[in-house]
DNA sequence: GTCCAGGGTCCCA
DNA sequence: TGGGACCCTGGA
């Protein structure tokens, strides 16, 4: 990879392993949409930012100063996916999934945003998911002018704490909403420590986060792999049971892949998304054709 | 308009 | 250990 800095960009040129869409619509970011000719605009970290993607090279607006401070620990650039993605081909259909997904990256999202996010995700479907998150960021984030528009941040827990359940109406979030205020409670008191956690064994992270009203195992999993970074956790939504079960049948055990089983799961949810209205499709016609 | 299910969790029997 | 309730809505 090169990094050459010009027009207001910072351009990665001849890089590897690496597909924004990919990236932005595995399910483990909400907060990036594509802009009509195929950039993604978001805001992650405090910072607002266009990305594009073209001809073998990755153009992120800001300056190199932005770039190094932000956006290459956000992407995840020092790691080897291409070896992750070999190491987690254990059989066909692995092989399939992975090849599907290749240019995914985990990335590394704030640790709050992480945990909120998925607090609101349960039982719901991912457009809603980011139309409650982008509400809520509307209403209560900072302000941050970029390329002639205002963004907002993700909301600091500090703030989501000092709101009531009648300033969450309008998110529309249903039983959500008290749940995201006493994970916000909680970690603007300091009652949970997410930096902290990061660096505690996976089990202990998973039962602190499974302490606060609303995380069960899939969320807390889903903190502990997007918002920790830890790659080796695996959550187990209904499509990753339904893909185990249809693949590997009951005795499935994560543990085959290693320290990058959360890449592997990753994989495997993109692909059985991204599948499934053709699978069904093709289900459909067989069925007439029966 | 209706119905089902959605990156779940929790409580109760 | 399984079933139902929980809020709301996207999509068929």
């Amino acid at each position: 990879m090169r990094i050459v800095e010009h027009g207001g960009f910072v351009e990665l040129a001849e890089i590897r392993e690496f597909d924004l869409a990919r990236i932005f619509e595995c399910g483990q970011c909400f907060r990036w949409s594509a802009a009509p000719d195929g950039a993604y605009i978001g805001v992650a970290m405090g910072k607002a930012a266009r990305i594009y993607q073209e001809g073998g090279s990755v153009f992120i607006s800001g300056t190199l100063a932005d770039f190094n401070t932000v956006w290459r620990h956000y992407f995840d650039l020092e790691r080897d996916y291409e070896a992750i993605r070999r190491a987690v081909a254990i059989d066909p259909f692995m092989t399939k999934a992975a090849a599907f997904g290749a240019g995914i990256r985990i990335l590394r999202q704030d640790k709050w945003e992480a945990l909120a996010s998925f607090i609101l995700s349960q039982c719901n479907n991912i457009p809603r998911i980011k139309k409650i998150i982008d509400t809520l960021c509307r209403l209560y984030g900072e302000p941050v002018d970029f390329d002639g528009r205002t963004f907002q941040t993700f909301p600091s827990a500090e703030n989501v704490a000092s709101l009531s359940l009648s300033d969450l109406e309008q998110l529309r979030c249903g039983y959500r909403a008290p749940f995201l205020i006493e994970a916000a409670r909680a970690v603007a008191s300091g009652d949970i420590n997410l930096e902290a956690l990061s660096n505690r064994p996976p089990e202990e992270a998973l039962a602190a986060l499974k302490n606060l009203a609303g995380v069960g195992d899939k969320v807390a999993s889903c903190v502990v792999l997007f918002g920790l970074h830890r790659l080796d956790a695996f959550p187990v939504d209904t499509w990753i049971r339904k893909t185990v079960r249809d693949h590997y049948g009951s005795s499935f055990d994560p543990a085959v892949f290693g320290e990058h089983a959360g890449i592997a799961q990753q994989y495997m949810f993109f692909y059985a998304r991204s599948n499934q209205t053709r699978a069904d499709k093709m289900l459909c016609e067989t069925e007439d054709a029966g």
